[in-house]
DNA sequence: CTGATTCTGGACTGACCGGTCCATAATTGG
DNA sequence: CCAATTATGGACCGGTCAGTCCAGAATCAG
């Protein structure tokens, strides 16, 4: 009876999460966004309803691909001191990327438009607790194996982890060299012993 | 012979600062700026020429006023060990204000438009680079002393530490708790042990 | 084939953008 | 008071913004 939908929603998240992500929030147009997706301005406003929702999907997308990424090692289930210290260097080995210039997304929405708008500011929140808690869990296996001191509780070394990750997040903005976020990682890691 | 300016150019600078840190580059409007500068849009572009070379200006005047502010203790000549748990401290303690929630300038401006614009990607790069530099001096004091290990280059600490300053500064935009902030800073500082 | 329904492209809107320009007001030295 | 010089306000510019809307193409069930 209807006409059903010819395309991929999630594919077109993707691509409109690539162009936010690219160029920031502000200065990513409308334009910008129909040429990537590939959608008509109709279809695009029927499906998401606004930039600012669609910004919010492209958030819950990227924290997605996150823990399918760099942070896998997290998670696992068994996840413990050595999968810690895997999701550090692979933050900082994507750090050295031309793609990852473009830093956390996650983050990059934080700054840009969380302190003007409630729900981006939910959304970052909401995966910025997601990364804590699974830094926690393997932080607390890690202590319970003897890999990690016991002389901090366990939530403020999460804390600390979190603080880690995203600076090196932000140095990625910079052309960071290898050496210097191999530093990073190497030093924060001192911190667990 | 000519009319002397009727206005002070850094008290602008710093009007103009203050928009740019709370709305963000793009959201911020000539508009925005106008009326906070008090200025006519005539004065404002005889003075810094665009609103890219104002912002650039005013990435300037908030480094001076970081090494003014909660980074003085950084800037002495003897700084050392306390010097630095002096900064992050205070670091933290401004991220608990609600001014504090705007972050740290020079990252929101490496987030959303250093990728973008060569001058502005400098004009961070060398306000980071002079943080550094400050924090590499009290790190080898501190290493003489005896109060920070040697088990680490000090370029190495110093790297971690602007890392750990970054991250506080983000941490700040989402309204976090004095104890997450304070966990951050006290795992970080075993890293000098 | 037909009628119902939904998707689609693109024209269109009013507002606002950063930036230019000029006539005028203000202040100077003489 | 005058001539020279500069700051100033505001009109104005073309372009772009996010978002609306509608006519028509595409796809369905029967």
């Amino acid at each position: 009876m209807a006409r059903p939908r010819c395309f991929d929603e999630q594919q077109a998240l993707r691509s409109a999460l690539e162009v936010f992500w690219a160029k920031g929030y502000n200065a990513a147009s409308m334009t910008d966004l129909l040429d990537a997706t590939r959608l008509s301005k109709s279809s695009l406003y029927a499906s998401f309803g606004s930039k600012q929702a669609l910004v919010v999907e492209a958030m819950r997308c990227y924290a997605e691909q996150l823990m399918d990424g760099p942070l896998a090692a997290l998670g696992r289930p068994d996840a413990s001191r050595a999968e810690i210290e895997e999701a550090l260097r692979a933050t900082a080995a994507v750090a050295r990327t031309e793609a990852g210039q473009r830093g956390c997304f996650i983050n990059n929405c934080l700054t840009e438009i969380a302190p003007h708008d409630a729900e981006v500011m939910a959304a970052a929140s909401a995966a910025i607790r997601q990364l804590e808690a699974a830094l926690l869990a393997a932080v607390r296996r890690g202590q319970q194996q003897g890999a990690i001191t016991t002389g901090e509780p366990p939530e403020a070394l999460a804390r600390f982890l979190v603080n880690t990750l995203s600076g090196l997040n932000l140095a990625a903005k910079s052309k960071p060299t290898a050496e210097r976020l191999d530093d990073i990682v190497r030093v924060a890691l001192r911190a667990l012993d």
